[in-house]
DNA sequence: CTAAAATACTACATAATGCAACAAATAATA
DNA sequence: TATTATTTGTTGCATTATGTAGTATTTTAG
């Protein structure tokens, strides 16, 4: 009886039922994102400390969400947003995340002060403000650092500490202390999933950390994100949504995010 | 019987099906994007410690989905170019300045760890060195360091803070500080100017600083200059001469900086 | 052109990985 | 506390990947 039980239970389980999030998933996606993107199922169960059973059912239900793409022997992060290297994701939609850079570069005035966090769609801003003069950039991405200093009389800030192999960020209590050291105009961030609950989310504890203290030490906020990031599963909230002032995007997001930025004060702004 | 379905199973493989993706794969194509595009064989067996067969095999999957080229000995990604240093070309000898890089990279074996100072020859080094891996590198320029993080498992520490507007370097205190967290097996300096009295010079006091910290911070002191350096009269010195091992150039220098040299215990490399 | 070296291919044995079922441990709930 | 739901670890077996050795091919050097 019991047995007929469990074999019908784990019938429901394996076939039927939708997994619902669990945190051993999270963390997965997390090791998963510190590692560029992908890594062998050995390497990630030794990181978490479980047994490599345990990392595949779980990556099975992230691979059945969509979340992940299975390879025999590892995983990668599916979508082409997450990939390999910091080089490969400037390349992925590259006409979408321009759009977005020359709207968000257009809010942004000459003389102002901003910070920058790391991420694709930031690199594209950035080469956005390229012709912007008297910046004064706070950042903690390598790219950013480098399309910006020696430009236009801009001062540019780039906080310090061991660069992260696959995006060349500088992250750690060193670069948030840095960072704590400024307020500026602007701060201009971008999010790896928007939804209309727990509204912008990253894959990074760390990088959503940074994006928390950024955003509480500028005046207005400016959040980036193409079509690709609506109601995509993303294991992280970066903070209280309302303190976001635009979101930029190149096409209008679904009713319920939309609806959901009118009650967080966020103006939506479309490239056109 | 059994011999005879492991045959069969291994004629379908090789003949008919279709590879399933396999982690092993998207390792290699992360390889062949860190090496800039192309690889050999040989090298992404060692990088991935795994046989050359094993890459082979892989790579010949890899090359009927059409996502490589095979070459006799090596591979390279379809389709792309990568990309090349830009703005340094503008500079006053671009041509002296990336043979003497060559040799540099040369002298550097994979795995060491190194600082690279500020400077537009030092540009031409970090570039010589991209197909180096496992390099751990600690410098104030943000040129190098977004030339060299996120390549070919290297760590990169760059020292944070205002980032000059001229060339891109972090100087002061706090880099100061950051810097002496290190101990390098080389140090890879610039001069503006060279003569047999005053040994290496430089125009700036913060960049003198620098070099003096890092020299006495590392086992090998590696000195880059063209030969328009030569009996340059410029203002600040160094330091003590005799902390440099090598001096490369790609012109011998005048009798009087050899013999100088010599006093040094300097090894004056030339390019050929 | 020829010989030597490096690279590539084949076959097979071994190792690693994936999968399913079940047992044990943990958490949640009444 | 007892019960149930959920997660995790383990085992046995099928599938896939890898290393090795032998051989063929291509490249390089002379």
């Amino acid at each position: 009886m019991i047995l007929a039980l469990k074999t019908f239970h784990s019938l429901m389980y394996n076939d039927f039922m939708k997994p619902q999030p669990n945190h051993r998933q999270q963390e997965i996606l997390e090791v998963l994102h510190r590692a560029g993107g992908s890594a062998r199922i050995h390497s990630i169960a030794q990181t978490l400390e479980v047994s490599e059973e345990t990392v595949r059912r779980n990556l099975k239900h992230l691979a059945e969400v969509g979340a992940v793409e299975k390879l025999h022997g590892g995983v990668r992060i599916s979508g082409n947003e997450e990939e390999t290297s910091f080089q490969q994701r400037l390349g992925e939609h590259p006409e979408a995340k321009k759009r977005i850079a020359c709207k968000v570069a257009q809010i942004i005035p000459n003389g102002s002060s901003l910070f920058l966090d790391i991420g694709s769609t930031t690199a594209f801003i950035a080469d956005a403000l390229r012709d912007h003069q008297n910046l004064l950039v706070v950042t903690n991405s390598i790219a950013v650092a480098y399309k910006l200093a020696t430009r236009n009389n801009n001062r540019v800030f780039m906080a310090g500490g061991e660069l992260r192999s696959h995006d060349g960020g500088a992250f750690g209590a060193d670069a948030m202390g840095f960072a704590d050291n400024f307020q500026t105009d602007f701060a201009v961030l971008s999010a790896a999933g928007i939804n209309a609950t727990n509204g912008f989310m990253l894959f990074d504890l760390e990088e959503a950390r940074f994006s928390r203290l950024i955003m509480s030490k500028s005046a207005t906020c400016i959040m980036a994100a193409d079509a690709s990031k609506f109601n995509r599963v993303v294991p992280i909230t970066i903070g209280d949504p309302s303190l976001v002032d635009y979101l930029v995007c190149e096409t209008p997001p679904p009713d319920d995010i939309t609806s959901a930025c009118e009650s967080w004060a966020t103006e939506i702004v479309i490239t056109n």
